[in-house]
DNA sequence: ACTGAAGGCTGCCCGC
DNA sequence: GCGGGCAGCCTTCAGT
């Protein structure tokens, strides 16, 4: 019969092994409707900032900022001044060059 | 009035504006730090799961096929809608019917 | 017949619609196609860059920087400057206290 | 001449990293300049479809669809052979039945 | 240590 | 003009 034969799987002898698998999926979906619904609360805390005036965006960057490791941050700086010093003066971009030949048509 | 708020902002006068950030600050870092937790705890679900014998790999994909299913039949509907209101007035032309044929699948 | 059913919705009369998605199509996807073969190749010159000795995450917010307008930028980073002030002196955050109590675990 | 003294303090011995790292920036400026030109494209190409009497969305539908199906039967079949790679030496037991049953879906 | 995938985040485009 | 949906980018993590 069939359904002997299901519930074999689900709840037999052989089925402590589905059992596992069933708890280990329940724990993990209700792990991840939690954070499913935080980053729904997180959304609304955005949106009621920015209700409050501030804007979002920079808010954002703020909170990233405050996220990395200050040394972390600082080293990038430092690597992005270098890459930025050694650019100066070249303002000549592909996008420019794009620029001027779409006016151009 | 919107530049007084703006003056407010900038200077801190009060520092009430700046309470009001550091609120939705706080909020904010409290609500990823909870989803960081939970990410943690999904990462040791998995690893305990992995130790008892799961292939860590099929199980992600068990979890992201139940996960899509439910909204799946959903989206299939909807694009099977959207497909009708696409062909709408051409229903009996045989590209209808290959549309149809092909939302069918 | 069903092959010739098959035709004629392809090519006969009532396919003239069929023909013109059908070409639409095929616009589409070719320059879908360029598109992931300029990804590819971004993704070579990145490589390349990499392994010239320059850091890539560095080379990519380089990249960004110049990208956006410096208008926007700078208007950004003033807000952001404004709300690093509003928050100045307040270094106690929940990721702070996550990892103190992560460190008296 | 002031302008190679100028270049030389900005970027250091010989200027040869500069050189070099213009070039990166140079190349990947016009790929992804390239990109956004195809974007571009592709969104006149809908726009037009559109104007043809097409449904845009229904359009990207088809477009998703087809650009999925070929990976998609990769990847069911990738699904499967990890699905049975996971139940290794489970195989004649229940779950293992199950496993396939739901993997042949 | 690096590479390839998976998931989350951000910016864009459409519809309301 | 704005909020939602969607595509692309970035980051992180498992595997080699």
């Amino acid at each position: 019969m069939t359904n002997d034969r299901e519930r074999q799987q689900k709840q037999g002898t052989g089925g402590m092994v589905g059992d596992l698998l069933r708890a280990f999926v329940d724990r993990i979906e209700r792990l991840e409707e939690e954070k499913r619904t935080l980053s729904e609360d997180l959304k609304e805390v955005y949106a009621e900032a920015k209700g409050a005036g501030f804007d979002a965006k920079a808010l954002r960057a703020l909170i990233r900022e405050r996220r990395i490791d200050p040394d972390d941050r600082a080293e990038q700086e430092s690597i992005l001044d270098t890459y930025r010093a050694a650019l100066a003066g070249w303002e000549r971009t592909p996008l420019g060059d794009a620029a001027e030949r779409r006016a151009a048509e």
